[in-house]
DNA sequence: TGCCGGAATGATGTATACAAATGATCCATA
DNA sequence: TATGGATCATTTGTATACATCATTCCGGCA
């Protein structure tokens, strides 16, 4: 009960909450087997009542699943749940992205998107990627996103947004990292920077329609990641949450 | 401390949410406000503890917005929350049509649909709607929208539409009864009747697209409503939960 | 008179004890 | 051997006490 107070700044129940998240996504807690808050208990450290904040939190983010009679378990996903998941992202992303273009936006909002495009240009362009670059990357686009949610002004749609994103695999920069290793990565990346230029210029030009089915197909490179990183599970730590998903050979 | 265990079979944290739920929804609480939770806990007669989980449940519901220091206040809504939340509903509904036209749904799944359709036409083909016929009305609707929903077979988009129509003024019956006291209202059942077998129609067809837009339009009307509630206040007793929108005029 | 600081008050965060309910195990009986 | 029931263990739900933090209000000083 000495070296237990790492971050004595946050509270029990977020820390309880980022542990339990880890030991989720990590594989330690497998899908399907239920949580107990004693064991909880012991492993975080913090005592009942944040554990179980953190629990509830939890499965609201989706991580977990209430059982009835009581308590929870983790939550198991089929391939086809993440294909969903994401495709649900990409579409609230591009619901997003008509509301910016049909409602405007001005140049002053636009700046730092085309600065957050620049820096992304300036990663895509090297012949050869680093895994460094790789990680910047993931950083660089998770903002991108971010900025283009919150040119919709729709405080409703953001916190939608945030909550579908919540999944590691449903999350914009998800499939990133796997992609590293991926033959075909660097074309990818620069498939998808043109889509990111193609929307910024949609909602300049005041195109709808444009706008959002450009981030619909944007989300589906990320379903093409998938199927890719799924037939090959070389890739499967590059991704936490991956473990979540039950294949069919299982 | 002998009235009040009514309802002995749910939990005090369900009891304390669905009454906290009901002080809010009515305006009792009002928007802005800060829920103390000792005096949360005089109301709800439950300890601490279960009105803390109620909370969080609230705050997740989007009913309640946590205090970074601590806490929660009652949300406020502008308008522009309230339609973009309709819009919202509207697009993963059509989302969710689209799944089950492009996925296919077999007749057997179709089948109460179609019997709840059959059963809506009986009630909006009556000359004069009673006020017995609108509130049928809408628990037949609400069965609607909740068998087209699972037609998408598709548990992540399940899950983010029932969360998506939480909020009473933003789910497919919200502003149903709001229509009782209007002049159009006829008119608007019967419209919104014909967009039902429609999108029935479009998934048969398996028409992905049209299913998809015709949804959309569908909660649009809902929106109309709103607009035309709004503008007249004496309706504000038919939705609970319109005492949360913040017009211009407060 | 206005501003700053400290104390007091009330809030929330946490820990833990207790109650109730669920699930499992074992024995007895058919 | 299989099934039924009863007891026991483990789990979760609830209440409450305590600690810590934020806020507010009052008084002193510039």
């Amino acid at each position: 009960m000495a070296e237990r107070d790492s971050d004595r700044s946050v509270s029990q129940t977020v820390r309880a909450q980022l542990r339990l998240r880890d030991l989720i996504l990590s594989g330690d807690l497998r899908p399907g087997e239920r949580i107990s808050e004693l064991q909880a208990v012991e492993t975080t450290g913090a005592s009942r009542t944040p554990v179980r904040m953190a629990l509830v939190r939890l499965e609201e983010e989706g991580l977990l699943e209430a059982i009835p009679s009581g308590g929870f378990t983790v939550k198991a996903f089929s391939e086809r749940d993440v294909l969903d998941s994401i495709e649900l992202r990409g579409t609230l992303e591009g619901l997003a992205a008509r509301f910016a273009a049909e409602r405007g936006v001005s140049s002053r909002d636009l700046e730092p998107l085309k600065g957050c495009l620049d820096e992304i240009d300036g990663l895509v362009q090297q012949d050869r990627i680093s895994i460094e670059a790789f990680s910047s990357y993931v950083t660089l686009n998770a903002r991108f996103h971010a900025l283009l949610t919150e040119l919709s002004r729709s405080p409703p749609l953001i916190r939608q947004i945030d909550r579908a994103s919540a999944l590691p695999f449903a999350s914009p920069s998800g499939f990133v990292m796997t992609q590293s290793e991926l033959p075909q990565a660097h074309e990818t990346l620069l498939i998808a920077q043109d889509q990111h230029r193609v929307v910024i210029d949609a909602i300049e030009n005041r195109e709808g329609a444009r706008a959002e089915a450009i981030m619909r197909e944007h989300a589906r490179l990320a379903s093409r990641n998938l199927r890719l990183v799924l037939k090959n599970k070389t890739y499967f730590d590059l991704l936490p949450g991956l473990a979540l998903i039950r294949t069919a050979g299982d």
